[in-house]
DNA sequence: TATGAATGAGGTTTCATTCAT
DNA sequence: AATGAATGAAACCTCATTCAT
């Protein structure tokens, strides 16, 4: 009978929800009905739908957050950090394809449209690219011409496609695969 | 003062509106204002609001794929190959950050939800850089140990996210010099 | 080239359609396309799309009754123009099943709600099934106890639901067989 | 406050409205005025407009069909059963002129056109009155010449009509005055 | 007379949200 | 805290009708 944590119920079933649906094709009746709960109890937890999207997006940015600092705290080497990240990042992903499609698609497309929703999370996450870039630029690693700023926008990009690409085509080997060879693409990239 | 192209002016409104306030939140009676034609005159172009935003993607892939070959038409050296098409990616979408966001945010949101939608012209678009790739790899240009699939993936999402930046950023005129910074980035991840 | 009577040609391409689809669920465009002209053609002919229908009504009416006076136009005998009445009547239906479906059914449906149609048509209609009874009463043909408006309602409702089940069933061959039976039901009913 | 049966509430609202302006040319919003309930209640209870209007009819014929079964249920007489049987329906429609007018126009115009709308009640009803024939015919109190089907059709028809008469007439307390009379007509037509 | 593209009012229906229990 | 029946605003879309040609 207890339900411990309600709320992480519900939010599991709107990921669920809006990765089959996408977010607008979303019912709040539906979300309700995945986390076995009544459509007002929704608002015991969530001040509106998008409420709903916009914790799903803070709630896993800062599990994937601290799941790269976690992962990269003992590491020194730039190029060993970046291919550590690139890897947590997939993992985090093929962990739950519900999850990344959401986060790449859902948020992506509605975070324009929801006046207040703060977008440091994400900030952040490149900001963690950008400054192992940065890293690797002052310890000689890389190339001293690289735009840190730019060049992670455009990894994540990569990352982020691949990871979508990944999400909808089930293709769900391929995806380790996919990360080696990405990351190795971009060390030549980057390297000096 | 009959406007010629009733439809173009349909589909051009519709890219203005949608890249305002996303698909679902924009009215059809929006679209129709902005068009300067009455609410009802949509349908006789088009089947439904999906119907528009499919149309958009459709046209607006038929006019990048063909500006593209353009582009490419005379050139052989792969390398070169590759640069212009990144050029002629960004200077599109610096045409219109308005199609740019369509293209990006809401295509790719609501494609998963369009029975029928033929997604194929994206599917000639990644193959066109992959294509690029393969010839790179056999005259000895590129790597030969590169997957030109998925480097197509990973550099589609590249130049999509910065194209995603710039647009939602409104700021940087930074575009070109984007374009060439990563350009070269991607050029040291490939060449021989 | 010369389309003599383009009115006529409406009326019946109406016919058609409102038979097949109901007078509610027809669309203008259908009777226009139908009939073989454009959309605005038929307002050079119709108010509206009620008047449509109520002139499908008029005519016919007046086609049935003319029909009936002639055919009843030399008889004398009441039992005789009675049975004469429902051959024609029956024999008027089994020329346009289509006509048959949308008197019965979507006049009745519909006349309630057009103001200022008028109905005496049908009045007359009747009148002409209770003129007959009442001659047969004076004429000592039939009971004197017979209400001859009241019967006359009864007769019509049976003949007209006959019709009705005739159109709706197909069964056209049964038609004729129902004629003779109906009458002479009747007729024992009648007969003095 | 709750009024108990909303659905009840709702149905027989519509009856009113369906009655006075025609199914076509009510609106859900005037039925759910009338009901006393908000628009959207409507859905909770019906499919659609369409779904009122069929429910208002499986209702109404179950009610009718059970009164009639329980009027006719220690009768043996064939005669008797007829006569008992015209008085129920009249009795059954003079309770409810708005019902009747329901019955009889808005169901038959709009029948045909609703897919799936099982017409059964309505055949059975018509074959209640073609077994009583039938009896008739077996036990001797009606000629052997009679076709039952065709007879009920024509009985349910002239019935049906006098209905219709009296319901948009207002005006007749002949009702069952009328019940009288075409009761016995029938009988004369029937007897051996 | 004839056309048919354009109009725009308005209805059905959905669904996020509330609130009495 | 939890429920879910009820709400009602709002949007998509249809289609009768008009009018410039």
């Amino acid at each position: 009978m207890a339900q411990p944590d309600k709320r992480r119920r519900i939010l599991d079933a709107a990921v669920t929800v809006f990765a089959q649906n996408g977010f607008y094709n979303s019912k709040v009746s539906q979300v309700a009905r995945e986390a076995g709960v009544a459509d007002g109890t929704i608002y015991l937890y969530f001040k509106n739908k998008e409420d709903i999207l916009i914790q799903v997006f803070i709630d896993s940015m800062a599990a994937i957050l601290a799941r790269q600092e976690t992962a990269l705290a003992n590491l020194t080497d730039p190029a060993e950090k970046l291919r550590v990240f690139i890897a947590t990042h997939f993992n985090s992903v093929a962990e739950s394809r519900a999850l990344a499609e959401v986060l790449t698609v859902e948020v992506r497309q509605s975070s324009k449209f929801m006046r207040g929703t703060d977008m440091k999370p994400f900030g952040q996450y490149l900001g963690m690219i950008a400054r192992i870039i940065d890293d690797g630029v002052v310890s000689g690693a890389f190339r001293s011409n690289v735009d840190s700023r730019l060049s992670a926008r455009a990894i994540f990009g990569a990352i982020d496609e691949l990871s979508l690409a990944w999400a909808m085509e089930r293709g769900s080997a391929a995806l380790s695969d996919a990360c080696e060879r990405v990351t190795a693409f971009f060390m030549t990239g980057l390297e000096a």
